[in-house]
DNA sequence: GGATGCAATTTTGCATTCATTTTTCCGATC
DNA sequence: GATCGGAAAAATGAATGCAAAATTGCATCC
């Protein structure tokens, strides 16, 4: 897992498997795709700074273009700035950018929730709940990291059981441009409404358990609500970007 | 407005408008990209069909890198499927696929009403009820084109009020991607819910003006499942695909 | 000492080129 | 007549080349 530590580097990281070995049925762009968005998304990019090509290229050890037509993928997805004749800068999202992503998810997520209800099986039910108890473990125990794995788990097995690809492919796609977030956010903040959060998933799975489609809609668009209140309350506090 | 005649010519439809003068601040990448959206957007090329770069680059007069960026980026929003050495297709939607967008953009609507209740000025509802009552007009004189472009006013409108760039652009390229589909959809199907589409949309205003946000959700929701149900059962009537 | 102007260097945007892969075409075979 | 095989043609994926723009470095001037 990156840190803090290491982001914003002038110098750019050791190359993370450079194979040297060119694969010979591979198609180039996609690998280049990935690897290039899981790099800026873990934060190895500081806010804002320049996404050098020369260099981004010798790492993957590509040319030019495979590389540009990453970029030109990743500005679409809202990864990175493209400033005409100046390169690819990383996005550095403000306030109100975290802000509307957060609700665009509560969005999804409450879209999800509903369509779940609809969709979802008693077996992916029980797995929901088994995420929710271990979820509960770590709660009590006051393990911040386990807890949130399980948080997200169980958010991403409910847009799974809605079973609407484009939903999964766009959820997917808000959440990485998230992840950047939460490497400046103070979590602080979010302890404080940690009993809050337990809670609201309680409601939460028991409305999916009563496939209660509308209120299951209703709840979790709250929950995301409340979530982004804390988000923004602890980057207020800690960064006034 | 394109008809569906001219869909799927294997020739390309003479070009609109190669300008042969290179404009010198213009970043072509971006235009290039406009461009080809729209083109596939409005049908020129058929479901399933190769995107030929070589005539595409022929016609708007640019060599293969930017015209290849910018397919990159419309296999990322979806557009069209990027087969390995094998080319770029127009995605074909499945009736899954379909449904799923029109769910998405269920989700994605509801929002922008619940967004909107807490945002939208008196200025903004005043000339929603204008828009409103001018569908009105079209509906009473059964003039569909012109009842469908008031409502995706209305909609896009709601959109706009609800102050959310993410939204709005995430919102945007869904519409792109469900705008195909018109070209295809008998539209008998839905002259047989205009009626309700028409009190749906009473009540939705109605709520809007209340500052309803939950309510106005649950309407948006509801009126775009409606939807999506024409839509599916017309596309079942007319193509199997 | 700091601001300004200008040339050298770097970077960007796009065109072109090259190696592979795929498709097409055409004759041989059954 | 249909099918298979293989060479020719075309298309694709990626690298390289080149002109224009931006950045940098440095000397000059105030």
């Amino acid at each position: 897992m990156s840190s803090l530590s290491d982001a914003g580097n002038m110098e750019l990281d050791a190359q993370p498997g450079a194979e040297p070995v060119p694969k010979p049925g591979a198609p180039l762009h996609g690998e280049v795709l990935t690897r290039l968005r899981d790099y800026i998304v873990e934060g190895h990019i500081a806010d804002g700074a320049r996404v050098p090509e020369r260099q981004l290229c010798d790492m993957l050890g590509i040319s030019r273009t495979p590389l540009r037509e990453a970029l030109k993928v990743l500005a679409a997805e809202g990864l990175i700035d493209l400033l005409p004749n100046r390169g690819a800068r990383v996005r550095s999202l403000t306030v109100k950018d975290i802000s509307d992503l957060c609700d665009v998810m509560g969005g999804l997520e409450s879209l999800a929730g509903r369509l779940a209800c609809e969709r979802i099986t008693d077996e992916e039910i029980a797995q929901i709940e088994q995420v929710h108890y271990e979820m509960y473990r770590f709660y009590l125990r006051k393990d911040l990291p386990g807890y949130f794995h399980c948080n997200q788990t169980i958010h991403e097995q409910i847009v799974a059981a809605a079973r609407n690809d484009v939903l999964a492919v766009s959820y997917a796609s808000f959440a990485s441009r998230l992840r950047r977030v939460r490497y400046s956010a103070n979590l602080d903040k979010q302890r404080d409404r940690w009993g809050q959060a337990m809670r609201e998933h309680e409601l939460i799975l028991d409305a999916l358990r009563r496939r209660a489609g509308e209120e299951i809609g209703d709840l979790l668009f709250r929950h995301l609500r409340n979530k982004r209140m804390a988000v923004l309350e602890s980057l207020e506090a800690s960064d006034p970007a």
